[in-house]
RNA sequence: GCGGCGGUGCCCGAGCGGACAAAGGGGCUGGGCUCAAGACCCAGUGGAGUAGAUCCGUCAGGGGUUCAAAUCCCCUCCGCCGCACCA
């Protein structure tokens, strides 16, 4: 990569950069004269520098925006910043206490040691990469109205008045609600465990839901809590399970007063966390407990305790149930005991196993399939887990009730499993229970559990009549890709309630009605656009008197309108006419990782707050941003980048070409090639230097032939490039412009040194037009340097085009084909071609067999002379729709004789009739295809 | 398991029922231009054939629909992603 040529980059967007801030020229304001496109792009979380995937879903958003003005459009693309959620306030926290991997990472991407001191504070973090990530869009040349920018959190006042109201709004509407909710948490720090604060290894896993069944044991008041997934097995149990080598107690329960016996490990604590106040009451010797009994619930039955050393004493409650017909696990716990101590009550155990399913291709599934599997002892755990899952699968979608279920026999288990869950859970029989598996610490260095938070605040997506609303706002939006369409409709559906608040010390906006929560990150970014519309004009006001009623005004049309400006001011009207003018947001573009969550919020919460007619109207959606070889970019692979580091090294122009060559609006990754830049750069270039040499150096005349056939093409290529424009579909509009390039470089070669002026102005007007949205500056030094105002840019529209011209090139391009080929093929230099048209019959004759094209036949019976041209045209039944009047023909050869000779360095070619030719090959002359002689 | 996306010539990638289309780009090979290299231009890049127009084959694999399929339907195989309170 030649420094000098990126530094001839850089300064033209410096140069450009500079005078579209002084011109203020993307400060957009209401025109009702003209049409209004407002297109946003999802705020980024700046937690860091930006990447180049922020990168990719931004140029895209920018290259829309920049087209849409082409168009003449009043285009609006505002830009906020996201600070809300755990993340920043985790690193910072790191940083404060020293690690040193952080600092490094730091010092690395060049942030000097007195702004890390800044970023000691969270405040301080986010406020210092939002400046930095502002400057990096800048560098990118993106068209965005800066003076509405805003961030989220209390750190922003007005945002966060916006917010309250937003909440208000939707728990007047019943759409916010209560209820309790397990999470990871994380006991000692005293907060929920998100992905980002543990180990990499664990993101991820959530609570797992099982059941506690409630078994006693025998003559004793006190319950031995059998922790699983499965509560169907219950009437298959032979003996329960626990760990020889744990400590276990007895566990006073002061809300119940039930005695249990757990394990002394974090169960106990996860319990306590779940609604239990257990309390230890006495330690237990595990020897004596083993080989008593206890009864199941559900058949009262006696089974005895059993030692297994697959228990594990951190998980669920410590203490298994045993279905050794079921569980792969269990049956080889009790095989392996047969050789101890307990043989004889494990021998009755496998005697007694009762088989609860009809499962195709098995009799007694999980000793069947141990056997199949071969596995030795409880110690095999790889075969284990994988015949544990293999048997629960197949028995949960194909495993039938047998009749010991009553009214359930006969149906599935995944059709009856809930209700006979409920039935034990009425009869206490059994107990829901969470718990995490694998047991994992927090970054903190803490063990994890599953708490149940009462009183936590859910957005309602599971109410049907508000899915009903999103659906419909869904049928009315245009998605690019359009299959999107329905990937949203799913989800919609798919969405439960959304716990929307936490109550840890993240950065956010406090629940309204209760401070001790802040709104979750997702959920404080649904309507934020209409924030855009007014975020420049509302600073005017002190965000300490805003109360509802403005915003009620201003986005719901409500209360009374002088009292509201008596108020807060005039400046409310600008604030209604802003909003009235650019909402609803036009579209909306980003990658494919937000739908199932963010736009799909975005929806939810436009529908529940807004009338119909400010409802979102258009969704694009781009794949990851991966390298040339489909990698993710990642630090490790070091394949990674950072959008300044990118800028620094490619320039702006050249990375958004490369980026606009790797997407279309799909689901499909794009391959960034940073490797193109070196390809891209000279391509530039050689426009660039095109069109200063060439633009207005030529002179014009009145238009040939062939200045109307490149005219014919660049107004079709203009109409097709719009179409994909339209779209977003990027690398299909530079294919385009390639396309372009090929066609210009055929109408030079036709030209044969006559160009013509308005043609080569047209050309480069065109080109340009159709490169700007991609790479505004070097378009923009372009049209400053031939002379066009470069502000003044106009996409061409009403454009005509035939596709006669089309076919006529094509004609030439056959021929000159086979005159290459020929040459090639013969070897021999020769300095005179002769082109020979086929005859007047012939012609003839191919125009009746075009209006007779079944009749091939008759005609090969009734011409015998030509049966070999009729023979080929059988083949090649194109012919007769391709080839043009005789007279045509001949003109257009003719006016590629200059052509012709040069590329076959020949000094004469001279075109004649079949009827007048002297060559004896002049009968293999037809039309569309003249016969040719090299002499 | 559920849901979504995808498998195209050496590579990346359009095409998603017909016009001799496997677009476009890259790579590679040969030729031209050059003292030479680069740039540029031409051709080739599934197989066969050849003073040119040709023949056969091909779009993961297998069936089917159709006068016509990379494109529609069914089945199979393989790859990627999401499955939640997290940005």
């Amino acid at each position: 990569m030649n420094e000098k040529d990126i530094e001839f980059f850089k300064d033209i967007e410096k140069k450009w950069q500079k005078i579209w801030d002084e011109k203020q020229i993307y400060y957009s304001n209401p025109d009702k004269e003209k049409q209004k496109f407002f297109v946003t792009f999802p705020y980024p979380y700046v937690s860091g520098f930006l990447h180049i995937g922020t990168a990719l879903s931004l140029t895209r958003v920018d290259i829309i925006a920049r087209y849409k003005r082409l168009k003449g459009y009043n285009v609006l693309f505002p830009q906020g910043f996201h600070l809300t959620g755990s993340p920043i306030v985790a690193k910072s926290w790191r940083l404060r206490n020293g690690d040193e991997k952080i600092i490094k990472e730091l010092k690395d991407e060049g942030v000097s040691d007195e702004d890390i001191e800044k970023l000691k504070d969270p405040a301080g973090w986010a406020l210092y990469f939002v400046e930095k990530a502002e400057e990096d869009i800048r560098n990118l040349g993106c068209s965005i109205d800066w003076r509405r920018k805003f961030y989220t959190t209390y750190l922003h006042p007005w945002y966060n008045k916006f917010i309250e109201w937003q909440y208000r709004k939707l728990k007047e509407k019943g759409l916010v609600i209560t209820g309790k909710h397990p999470v990871v948490y994380d006991p000692i720090a005293n907060i929920p465990v998100g992905d980002h604060d543990r180990p990499d290894e664990y993101a991820g896993i959530g609570p797992t839901e099982g059941y506690i069944i409630l078994f006693k044991l025998k003559d004793e008041d006190i319950i031995l809590p059998a922790f699983t997934l499965r509560p169907e097995t219950l009437y298959g149990v032979t003996n329960i399970w626990i760990n020889p080598n744990g400590k276990y107690s007895i566990y006073l329960d002061k809300e119940s007063n039930n005695k249990y016996i757990l394990p002394d490990t974090i169960i106990v604590e996860e319990f306590n966390a779940q609604g239990y106040k257990l309390e230890k009451n006495k330690d237990i010797d595990v020897k004596e407990i083993i080989g008593k009994k206890c009864i199941n619930p559900l058949t009262k039955e006696e089974v005895p305790i059993l030692p297994a050393e697959f228990v594990d004493i951190k998980t669920g409650t410590g203490i298994v149930m045993s279905v050794p017909s079921h569980a792969p696990y269990d049956y080889i716990g009790l095989r392996d005991l047969l050789n101890t101590e307990y043989k004889e009550i494990a021998k009755e155990c496998l005697d007694n196993m009762k088989v609860l399913f009809k499962v195709p291709g098995y009799n007694i599934p999980a000793k069947e399939i141990v056997e199949k599997m071969k596995i030795n002892n409880q110690k095999d755990i790889q075969k284990l887990e994988d015949a544990t899952k293999e048997i629960y699968s197949l028995e949960y979608y194909n495993g039938i009730l047998t009749d010991i279920f009553g009214k359930y026999s006969g149906m599935k288990i995944y059709e009856a499993k809930d209700n006979i869950v409920k039935d034990f859970i009425e009869k206490n029989i059994a107990k829901v229970h969470y718990t995490l598996k694998p047991r994992f610490e927090s970054r903190y260095g803490n063990l994890c559990i599953v708490k149940i938070i009462d009183n936590q605040w859910f957005l309602k997506y599971s109410d049907p009549e508000w899915k009903k609303l999103a659906h419909e706002c869904i049928d009315n939006m245009n998605f690019y890709p359009e299959d999107a369409k329905q990937d949203f409709h799913q989800k919609i559906d798919w969405l439960k309630d959304w716990a929307c608040a936490h109550n840890k010390n993240e950065l956010g906006t406090p629940l309204p009605w209760d401070k001790s929560w802040v709104i979750e990150s997702l959920s404080d970014s649904t309507i934020y656009m209409a924030f855009y519309t007014i975020a420049h004009l509302i600073k005017n006001i002190d965000p300490n008197k805003i109360e509802d009623d403005l915003f009620d005004y201003i986005f719901l049309n409500k209360g009374n309108e002088e009292e509201i400006i008596r108020k807060y001011g005039d400046i409310v009207k600008r604030m209604k006419e802003e909003f009235e003018y650019w909402y609803p947001v036009d579209l909306r573009s980003s990658g494919k990782d937000l739908i199932p969550n963010h736009l799909s919020f975005f929806i939810f919460h436009h529908v529940a707050i807004f009338d119909k007619k400010y409802w979102p109207r258009g969704i694009a959606i781009n794949g990851y941003a991966v390298d040339a070889l489909g990698r993710k970019m990642s630090k490790s692979l070091g394949n990674y980048i950072s959008l300044r580091d990118a800028l620094r090294k490619y320039s702006a122009d050249i990375l958004r070409f490369i980026i606009a060559m790797s997407t279309n609006s799909s689901y499909d990754d794009a391959k960034i090639d940073l490797n193109k830049s070196e390809f891209v750069m000279k391509y530039l270039i050689s426009f660039y230097n095109y069109s200063i040499e060439n633009y207005n150096k030529h002179q014009e005349y009145e238009e040939s032939y062939i200045d109307l056939w490149f005219e014919n093409k660049l107004n079709k290529l203009a109409k097709e490039i719009e179409d994909e424009y339209e779209k977003l579909n990027y690398m299909n509009v530079i294919n385009k412009i390639f396309e372009l390039d090929n066609s210009f470089e055929w109408y030079l070669k036709r030209a044969s040194g006559k160009i013509n002026g308005k043609v080569i102005n047209k050309y480069i007007e065109y080109k340009a037009i159709f490169l700007y949205p991609i790479v505004p500056h070097i378009i923009s030094e372009i049209f400053e340097k031939i002379g066009l105002d470069p502000f003044n840019i106009r996409y061409p529209e009403n454009l005509s085009y035939t596709d006669e011209y089309e076919k006529y090139e094509k004609f030439i391009k056959s021929v000159r084909d086979d005159l290459i080929k020929l040459k090639i093929l013969i070897n021999d230099k020769k300095d005179k071609v002769k082109i020979i048209i086929a005859s007047k019959e012939k012609y003839e004759l191919f125009k009746e067999l075009r209006n007779n094209k079944d009749k091939i036949d008759e005609f090969l019976n009734n011409y015998p002379n030509y049966k070999d041209i009729l023979l080929f045209v059988k083949k090649n039944m194109y012919i007769l729709d391709e080839f043009l009047d005789r007279e045509k023909e001949y003109e257009l050869l003719n006016s590629a004789k200059d052509m012709f000779k040069s590329e076959l360095n020949v000094k004469d070619i001279i075109i004649e009739y079949e009827e007048e030719s002297k060559e004896s090959k002049k009968n293999r002359a037809m039309p569309y295809k003249p016969a040719i002689v090299f002499l």
